[in-house]
RNA sequence: GGGCGUGUGGCCUAGUGGACCAGGGUGAGGGGUUCCUAACCCCUAGAUCGCGGGUUCGAAUCCCGCCGCGCCCGCCA
């Protein structure tokens, strides 16, 4: 559902099994009975003011009302939560135990009946996922020029937009993740030109020996030739340049091919880089698609059509209200632009899904905002799309540009990511005091599952819209709040559940055995995940999820810390084994929603 | 010049109207393992939340002005 004042997801009203989390279950049975006392007592219900406490207060969730109501009811604050409190019935809610005051709070305080829904809740594989809303919703991220090697600039977007399909999916949402490839622009006409130019035994040696690697010496060259060369060479390939952008506006199948030979080969390096994330796509869209099937030419007839249209500089443009630069979307060559055929793609968008998602760099910011207003004059319901932007990865000397050849490879960062983790594993063998086997398998799958991750977390924790330099001891630092702190959590986990196996079944428990303060904390973190799901994908911020993980990591440690497990007498050790395998379920899911791997040893 | 974004201990970061005169991490100093993995835990020191006004019972959070940084203002994408 969508919000159409503000464009945002918004949550439809509960109606959740347990399986979408206790938390939630707790909210909106709070939400209603605060709404019957307020209304009860005659005072207005349209804002509960409910809030999650601090760490060190007792409830669960609390309201904040008081103070508005004060100066309409004409008493301070704590007489009116007082009021309120005592028009509360807790013996008629099923996970609150007792409503509270304290001072101007109302508190509500969670029931045997919210733990022991949390502790069942998690015992499931699947905890976290929502009920389904019956929403499709096609996801667009990366969609990097096929020009070149992946690099760090711009990897932020392929960890974004992984990490957000993932919290949609769980969230309850269809979601296809798509590439939009760019072959139709100038720089592909140029990449073609070069391609189709030069021998490749007057290209330097490739980096690596990988099709984008290889191939971009091409590109590189090209544009040293366009810019360097003599007037007349350039001239020359200027106007091959532009045959080839002309070939493809007119549906010419051989320069089609040409081009699309170019094309796939580097985006076959690129996606092979992306999947080591991983980063995986339903369907690689590319432009040309919407200039070979017509819709791009039926897109500029109807915005001729509009009473923004007009004819300046022999090119046709769109004096767009809220915007100082007009929108040009036909050349006065007659070809089409970048922003002509995604206008043509994202009316294709709204006819296949229910939503759309798109992950762009800040730089598209404007772009996409002429976009959003065109669609809107186009009767198209832009509600329906939500962009979320992010800042460039930036070298502490500047930018990363593929076509000067600045920057660092994501395929480096993971492999020194990988060699890293691999030395710790191998410095940490020594001292381990768990006596398992630990095979050089292991080692390897520990080194990729803690180097990745640890990239990936670095980059899907922060928010996007803040600026990042990359410097490599911080990308890489494996002590920090990192990927490998949660990671160890669930090794911790599995270490316990394999030592008990074959124990009693974990059903049927009593959730008062698992009554210490450590307990307790950990249930509640446990509670909340579904919530932070639903909170993640309505937001359109994963990082919110990173966030939870780590605090769940922080109550699982102290739990580990104050509670054995497998010494405990056979009652405890059959509720704490119940609750580290919630906690499992909890960080397994939790990681996996924002694309980090969970390893059963490290 | 205009628009958008961003500014939180030395460094990185959470929190974007309410119990937080700010929570983590890192770095600095100290401590913890006969016991389920120490990639862990505990303690100490360190912050006028960029600056100045304003709104509010209440501001890191909202508004106005200023400053620094980033991005954009192409018949490129």
């Amino acid at each position: 559902m969508t919000d159409h004042s503000t464009g945002e997801f918004v949550t439809p009203i509960s109606t959740a099994p347990k399986a979408a989390g206790m938390f939630r279950q707790m909210r909106t049975e709070v939400e209603a009975a605060l709404e019957t006392a307020l209304d009860g007592l005659d005072l207005p219900s349209d804002d509960l003011g409910i809030e999650e406490p601090p760490e060190d207060v007792a409830a669960v969730l609390a309201s904040s009302v008081a103070y508005r109501l004060a100066s309409d009811v004409g008493a301070p604050p704590p007489a009116v939560a007082t009021d309120l409190a005592d028009e509360l019935d807790s013996d008629d809610l099923e996970y609150v135990d007792a409503v509270e005051t304290q001072g101007p709070y109302v508190n509500f305080l969670p029931s045997e009946a919210y733990f022991a829904g949390t502790l069942e809740a998690a015992q499931s594989e699947d905890f976290g996922t929502l009920e389904d809303r019956e929403t499709s919703v096609v996801i667009e991220h990366t969609s990097a020029n096929p020009t070149g090697p992946v690099h760090v600039g711009r990897a932020r977007n392929p960890i974004i937009g992984d990490a957000l399909a993932r919290v949609l999916e769980y969230a309850g949402y269809d979601v296809d993740p798509h590439y939009y490839v760019n072959d139709a622009g100038r720089q592909i006409a140029v990449f073609t030109w070069a391609y189709e130019t030069f021998d490749e035994s007057d290209l330097p040696d490739p980096e690596r020996d990988s099709p984008e690697y290889e191939m971009v010496r091409y590109y590189r060259t090209g544009n040293d030739i366009l810019e360097d060369a003599d007037p007349d060479r350039v001239a020359a390939a200027e106007d091959e340049v532009q045959s080839i952008l002309e070939g493809l506006e007119a549906g010419d199948e051989a320069t089609y091919e040409r081009v699309n030979e170019v094309v796939d080969t580097v985006l076959s390096g690129m996606s092979a880089t992306l999947e080591r994330l991983p980063a995986e796509f339903d369907e690689f869209v590319k432009e040309t698609h919407f200039m070979r099937d017509g819709s791009t030419d039926d897109l500029v007839a109807r915005l001729t059509e509009l009473d923004e249209a007009v004819y300046e500089d022999d090119a046709w443009q769109l004096d767009l209200p809220d915007f100082e630069k007009n929108l040009v979307f036909l050349r006065s060559d007659g070809t089409s632009l970048y922003t002509t055929r995604d206008l043509a793609h994202h009316e294709w968008k709204f006819a296949n899904y229910d939503r759309a998602v798109t992950v762009l760099g800040e730089d598209h910011k404007l772009q996409a905002e002429q976009l959003t207003a065109t669609l809107d004059l186009l009767d198209n319901d832009t509600s329906q799309l939500s962009q979320v932007f992010y800042s460039w990865v930036d070298l502490p000397e500047g930018g990363m540009s593929t076509r000067e050849g600045t920057g660092v490879d994501l395929d480096d960062l993971l492999d020194e990511a990988i060699d890293r983790a691999r030395q710790e594993v191998k410095d940490r063998l020594d001292d381990r005091t768990r006596d398992d086997d630990i095979t050089d398998d292991d080692i390897e799958r520990i080194a990729h599952q803690v180097g990745i991750g640890a990239v990936r977390y670095d980059i899907v924790s922060k928010q996007p819209t803040k600026g990042i330099t990359f410097e490599w001891e911080r990308a890489l630092d494996f002590e920090a709040q990192s990927a490998p702190y949660v990671q160890y959590v669930h090794a911790r986990c599995c270490g316990i559940l394999d030592e008990a196996r074959g124990s009693p079944a974990t059903d049927d428990l009593d959730v008062a055995l698992l009554d210490t303060d450590a307990e307790r904390g950990l249930l509640r973190a446990i509670a909340r995940f579904p919530a932070v799901i639903e909170q993640s994908a309505d937001e359109l911020r994963p990082h919110v999820v990173a966030t939870y993980t780590r605090t769940l990591a922080e109550r699982f440690n102290v739990f580990y810390r104050e509670c054995p497990v497998l010494d405990a007498d056979a009652e405890t050790r059959r509720a704490r084994l119940a609750l580290v395998d919630a906690a499992r379920h909890t960080v397994a899911n939790a990681l996996d929603a924002v694309g980090v791997a969970a390893p059963a040893s490290m």
